[in-house]
DNA sequence: GTCAATATGGAATTTTCGTTCCAAATAGAA
DNA sequence: TTCTATTTGGAACGAAAATTCCATATTGAC
């Protein structure tokens, strides 16, 4: 009369999984064994090969496969197979430490602490989302573009604004001459007419798309003035005016994102273009 | 008899493919083109997914997705399926990998990789940062006492200002009725004057501090309307004239500090505060 | 060595999934 | 507007995959 193990135990993370499977492997049998040790080496293969395939590469047959996942309290092999896939979403490196160091603290007894907690990830995640997906020959050129502009216009309205409004603050910092276009509506458009062809802009416009941010970039594409734009879709309307541009999704947590991401991008950007100056009027 | 198109355009890899459905997405009809926006902006909903998970995901048919795919000279959608597999499997080699064997080099040349690394890291420590400094019941306090207010006076000057504007237009969207002050000197005054003791106040302010931010948190602490702030200093003005203050210190990068940890921090608050009322008009 | 319990291989079955097909809708040309 | 060519939705189909089942083999206890 075997008592059952409460299925609580049913490993939930990749993690958890290795763990379990690393514990009672010297007591599974010869082919489940066989199938634990193929499964920690090629975990890419279990996430996308068929029970078939795995099994044939493996060296057992597909029903070894079903007892292997259910001997783990798993109800067949596909939900098996939904952790190795999982383990391939969120695979960004160093990211597991700090999950960890988060789940520690106690913000997640509270209601508001989990949304807290939430934030913070998504946080993370966006930047580690950014330093993956910016090209740094793009940031180079990026940064050549707008280091030699006379006058940068910051192009950016609504949740985008905060972004254009610091780099504006920094700007300033910096001694860089810079116009930013999006406070008040009316006088957008005169500011942009002075822009000449020795100047630049940079739009940043997340969706939904501002419109008027989108034009403004094509009224100035269309004068031969370089523009460098942030945005978040390949599909964005701002892409096909700008000579550079850089696709950042902030990650949301309950379906807000917030800009922290971005911000750190728009610093680095900045900062980038300062210090390209600063080496530009030494030489000359 | 429609001439076939030489096959000799199928993409290989997921760049090629990313760059053919970017030159073509204006001459694709809505449902494809719709299909191509979400299979870039979502590849690893693609990578993952069955035909009809994505379908409904997409908002098109499966069969629109077998389409998709022929439309671009693959078989059916199964074959486009494997190269947004074999893209999760060769781990793209991103900025982190390519700024690590840059170390060894003298990174005058892209120097400006340095720089966004640098902002890159400091954001992440950043993060932690708060994660660890920030104590739950302080947020619970703050949480509590925003939410119970009739109209939340967000204060903020110079490079605090995008954190209390991006603020205001997250409020904005939740319906939560808010006055942002700080924008031109002048009126601030007159606005802070209407504010009643149902009110209350969130203040930034980080060195150096603004003047007027302090004053105008000290004259309202006088009128006995709760504030609550967000600084980098125990010693800060601020503090002393709010009822819960937060301290958090964004990690700099060559003396420039960003706002990222900042951003997550105010985002975080401004949905808790919204989910906070929300229950509590449920309750009445 | 015998017997019971467990493990294994492989075929049969069932479920799920991708694909195809056709009718209806839509867009475009005349 | 009318007619034609595309595009789209949705059901039907067929293929492939996961799972179950059962006969056989293996292990271990007595």
């Amino acid at each position: 009369m075997a008592i059952e193990e409460p299925p609580a135990g049913v490993p939930q993370d990749f993690d958890a999984l290795k763990t379990v499977i690393l514990e009672r492997k010297t007591l599974l049998p010869k082919r489940l064994r066989q199938v634990a040790a193929y499964a920690l080496d090629n975990p890419d293969e279990i996430a996308f090969g068929t029970a078939a395939s795995i099994a044939t590469s493996a060296d057992v047959q597909p029903s070894t496969l079903v007892r292997f996942a259910q001997h783990f309290g798993f109800e067949g092999f596909s939900s098996l197979q939904l952790i190795f896939r999982a383990r391939l979403r969120e695979r960004t490196p160093g990211y597991e430490d700090r999950l960890r160091a988060l789940g520690d603290n106690d913000h997640s007894k509270l209601e508001s602490g989990s949304i807290f907690n939430g934030f913070m990830t998504a946080a993370h995640r966006s930047l580690d989302n950014v330093a993956t997906s910016v090209d740094p020959d793009q940031f180079e050129r990026a940064v050549n573009i707008l280091a030699g502009a006379e006058t940068i216009y910051l192009i950016a309205k609504r949740r985008s604004y905060p972004i254009s409004s610091y780099m504006a603050y920094a700007f300033g910092k910096l001694k860089v001459r810079h116009q930013l276009v999006g406070t008040s509506a009316g006088i957008d458009d005169d500011m942009l007419a002075m822009a000449g062809k020795n100047d630049a802009a940079f739009a940043v416009s997340f969706s939904p798309y501002a419109s008027e941010s989108a034009n403004q970039a094509r009224m100035l594409a269309s004068r031969k003035i370089p523009v460098v734009s942030l945005t978040d879709s390949a599909f964005s309307p701002l892409a096909e005016s700008s000579k550079v541009w850089f696709e950042l999704v902030e990650a949301d947590h309950a379906g807000f994102r917030s800009l922290s991401a971005s911000m750190a991008f728009a610093m680095a950007l900045t900062v980038a273009i300062a210090e390209r100056r600063r080496r530009l009027g030494e030489g000359g």
